[in-house]
DNA sequence: ATGAAAGTTTAGACTGTCCTAAACTTCCAT
DNA sequence: ATGGAAGTTTAGGACAGTCTAAACTTTCAT
């Protein structure tokens, strides 16, 4: 009798689909993505992430060198995207069906973009009519991988004095959310930026009738077109 | 500076959750819950079984003596209804919502009520109106761990001849449940019990101009109610 | 009332994910 | 070009939840 050799099932788990889209968003980022990198968006220490990314390198998710840095795989970075569509896609779903503010709506799709079943993210887009955009206008990635093309300039870079339309805001803070909708600076809202103050100094902008001065770190999460 | 004792930040997993959710429902079903009837049920060896029931009692969640049984605290009763809750309110929205059957949505639930927040239980429970069912007739706790009186009776032992409606079919398996559900047993539905084949045999009812037979054990999962 | 069968627990091992501490590699300023 | 700082990996351990195999307890039929 001959001994058939036990295939490890090797899971993707909701751990290592966390690891995937990390390392997703920080090599959009960042040329080289390290480890110390991932440990400190992780909140986890860097020999964890090591170990992490040794597994990942077997399961052909990741390229891993060590002392250099990590980067996905084709399938690593389909893993990535099909969850980063879940997570997205909860997101327009909780504000849209169930009345969550975009503030809210972040710490719940990071638990349910784990979890949720092929068929149920299609009831889920379907009843959103296939939607691009998540409440904080980040694209969402379609069933085939595909990203919508973004053609974006932020804050930071947008022309003086221009008029411009805002199309996203990369933060998932909480509290930075409810501040900045505060301050009018909402998806599809209108916008100028009046003065850039130098070194990385703070961004003016009119939105309305109001004048506010934003940090430029916040200024640069801030996406706009023309418009 | 007094030193202070850490506290074990026991959490209860997804797993305990389970475990908790198995010996209630046993618990109603049979005035003793023993190890092998747990690990029957939950697909995993007794002696896994036995080590969990230790951590339960320690955590206070169960009663446990060794080689007797295990009962839930009060505690751990309002733990399971509290999983219940959450499963049964999903089960409703998934098919209100979004147009699942009610064959499909065990599975789901399953996993889902486990990481939903309060919010979202919230969310749901008033997007349907605060329930009292679900798709399956199976009574929702309320939020401070109350059941739903019921003083159904199973079609195994509804008066015969007697015009009976359906409120409840206590079954889980898809299969059996798109069967049922052909024969036009669902909750609502009227019914009346012909006859019934001694030795626990087959239970012959009436729906609509239609004669089904039954297998006792499925008609012991039918309720009923008079009307 | 006793011994075998059935049921249960213990002992020890494995996997996944994390940790700390120590060892190693890279980088950069002198 | 070199030595220390910063970054990274290795070694070894913890915990949750599972398993198998062996030991123990209960039950029941004779």
């Amino acid at each position: 009798m001959t001994k058939v050799a036990k295939r490890a099932p090797v899971e993707i788990t909701p751990v290592i689909e966390d690891y995937l889209k990390t390392i997703y968003r920080m090599a959009q980022e960042q040329s080289q993505v390290k480890t110390t990198d991932v440990a400190k968006r992780m909140g986890v220490k860097p020999s964890s992430v090591t170990a992490m990314l040794k597994t990942l390198a077997e399961l052909k998710l990741v390229e891993y060198k060590p002392y250099y840095g990590v980067a996905l795989t084709p399938l690593g970075e389909q893993v990535a995207l099909e969850v980063i569509r879940h997570h997205r896609l909860i997101e327009l779903y909780l504000v849209e069906a169930l009345g969550y503010g975009w503030d809210e709506v972040h710490e719940e799709a990071e638990i349910l973009e784990h979890v949720i079943s092929e068929k149920l993210e299609a009831r889920i887009a379907e009843h959103l009519g296939d939607p691009m955009l998540d409440p904080h206008g980040d694209p969402i990635p379609a069933l085939d991988g595909t990203l919508p093309e973004t053609t974006a300039t932020s804050l930071a870079e947008a022309p003086l004095r221009k008029r411009v339309r805002i199309v996203r805001v990369c933060d998932q803070h909480a509290e930075r959310l409810r501040y900045v909708a505060g301050l009018g600076l909402v998806p599809g809202a209108s916008v100028r930026v009046l003065e850039r103050a130098p070194f990385d100094g703070p961004v003016t902008v009119r939105v309305g009738k109001r004048t506010h001065a934003l940090d430029q770190r916040l200024a640069r999460n801030i996406l706009v077109e023309e418009g």
